[in-house]
DNA sequence: AAGTGAACCTGAAGGC
DNA sequence: TGCCTTCAGGTTCACT
C-alpha cells in the first residue's frame, strides 16, 4: 500500500507500540522477501528495545539499543498489523479471509510494549517486493538504501526553485521525473498523478519545460511543487489510500482514495470546474498514467 | 548519461 | 465453473 502518505500511516499506526518497547522474540517465516533476510535476523533482534521509528521517503527505520537499526521497505503489497498476544487479533476481520492471509505473514515480532503490554508486530506481503536490513543507527542516511535519495516532498525545502533546478535539462516527461527517487523521494503512481491533475500540467510535458533561466522563479514549477506538498499533506491527514482493503495497522482504512480527482478514473469527467475534459489513461515507463488532456497541459 | 522496458511475485478481476 | 489475460501502490537491472 505504499507511497510516502501510507508508509507515514503505517510508522504512525506502530509507534505508540514499539517506541520503548522490548523484542521478546522474532520470527522469520522465510528466508528472504525481496533480499535474504540478514544473517540470524531473528538473533540479533531478541531482547533488543526499540528506540524509535522513523521514516525517510518510503523506509520505515526503527533505531534499536546496541548500536543496530532496522531498515524496512513495504514493496508492493507490505503491510503491518497488531495482534493481542495470545488473542484473536484485529477485530472484524473475517476468519476466512485472516487464515488465508497467514500464508503471507513472513515476520513477527513479539514484543512487550512499554505500558508491559504483550502484543505481536505481523508483516504480512503477498509479493514479497518489501524487504528489511539492517544498518548502523548512526549511519542510517550512509546506507546504500538511503544514500542517493532525493528530497522529500514535505515540508518547505520542495518549492518551484528547487523544481525547476531538478528538471533543468530533461527531456523526458514529467511524470518519470517525478517518480525518479533520486531526486524527490516518496513520490509514487497515485500521488504523481494526482499532483500533476492539481498543478494542470500534463504528465507527458517535458520537465525541461519548466525550468527557466537562472535566478528567475517558474510559475509551473512553484505551482506543481505547491501540489505536490499539499497532495501529499492531504492524504496523511487522511490515513493514506485503500485500495483493495488494504488496511492500517489498527486494520482501519485510510480514506483518501475517495479524494482521487483522476488515479483510477478513466472514462470519467474531469471533476475541475468548467473543465468538461474527460480522464483518459495512457502508459508511461510501464505504469499507468491518469490524466485530463483538456486542462493538463 | 539519460531514458525505456522487462523482471521480480502473488492475487484479484474481467472476458469468454 | 474454469481457464486465460491483464493489471496492481515499487525497485532494480539490462539494454539502446
Amino acid at each position: 500500500m505504499p507511497e510516502l502518505p501510507e508508509v507515514e500511516t503505517v510508522r504512525r499506526g506502530l509507534q505508540p507500540v514499539l517506541e520503548g518497547a522490548r523484542i521478546v522474540r522474532a520470527e522469520a517465516r522465510r528466508p528472504n522477501l525481496r533480499f535474504p533476510l540478514p544473517d540470524r535476523f531473528a538473533e540479533h533482534l531478541a531482547g533488543r528495545l526499540v528506540a524509535s521509528l522513523g521514516r525517510r521517503a518510503k523506509y520505515l527505520t526503527a533505531h534499536l539499543d546496541g548500536g543496530l537499526a532496522l531498515i524496512c521497505h513495504l514493496g508492493m503489497s507490505g503491510s503491518f498489523r497488531i495482534e493481542d498476544e495470545g488473542g484473536s487479533g484485529v477485530p472484524g476481520i473475517f476468519h476466512r479471509e485472516r487464515s488465508k492471509d497467514a500464508a503471507h505473514d513472513h515476520v513477527v515480532f513479539h514484543v512487550e510494549t512499554a505500558a508491559g503490554e504483550l502484543k505481536r508486530v505481523v508483516y504480512n506481503d503477498p509479493r514479497r517486493f518489501g524487504f528489511m536490513l539492517f544498518a548502523e543507527p548512526g549511519r542510517l542516511a550512509e546506507h546504500p538504501m538511503l544514500a542517493g535519495l532525493g528530497v522529500e516532498p514535505t515540508g518547505n525545502a520542495l518549492d518551484g526553485d528547487l523544481l525547476a533546478d531538478l528538471f533543468r535539462g530533461r527531456a523526458a516527461p514529467l511524470k518519470s521525473v517525478l517518480m525518479d527517487q533520486r531526486l524527490i523521494a516518496g513520490l509514487g503512481n497515485i500521488y504523481v498523478c494526482e499532483a500533476l491533475w492539481r498543478a494542470g500540467l500534463s504528465p507527458r510535458r517535458a520537465a525541461g519545460s519548466l525550468a527557466t533561466a537562472a535566478g528567475k522563479p517558474s510559475v509551473r514549477a512553484g505551482r506543481l511543487a505547491q501540489s505536490i506538498r499539499d497532495v501529499i499533506a492531504a492524504a496523511i491527514e487522511a490515513g493514506g489510500s485503500s485500495l483493495r482493503d488494504h488496511m492500517q495497522t489498527d486494520g482501519s482504512l485510510g480514506y483518501f482514495q475517495h479524494s482521487f480527482r483522476v488515479y483510477d478514473r478513466e472514462g470519467e469527467a474531469c471533476p475541475r470546474p468548467g473543465c468538461g475534459g474527460t480522464i483518459e489513461r495512457i502508459v508511461q515507463n510501464g505504469r499507468s498514467t491518469f490524466y485530463c488532456p483538456a486542462c493538463q497541459r
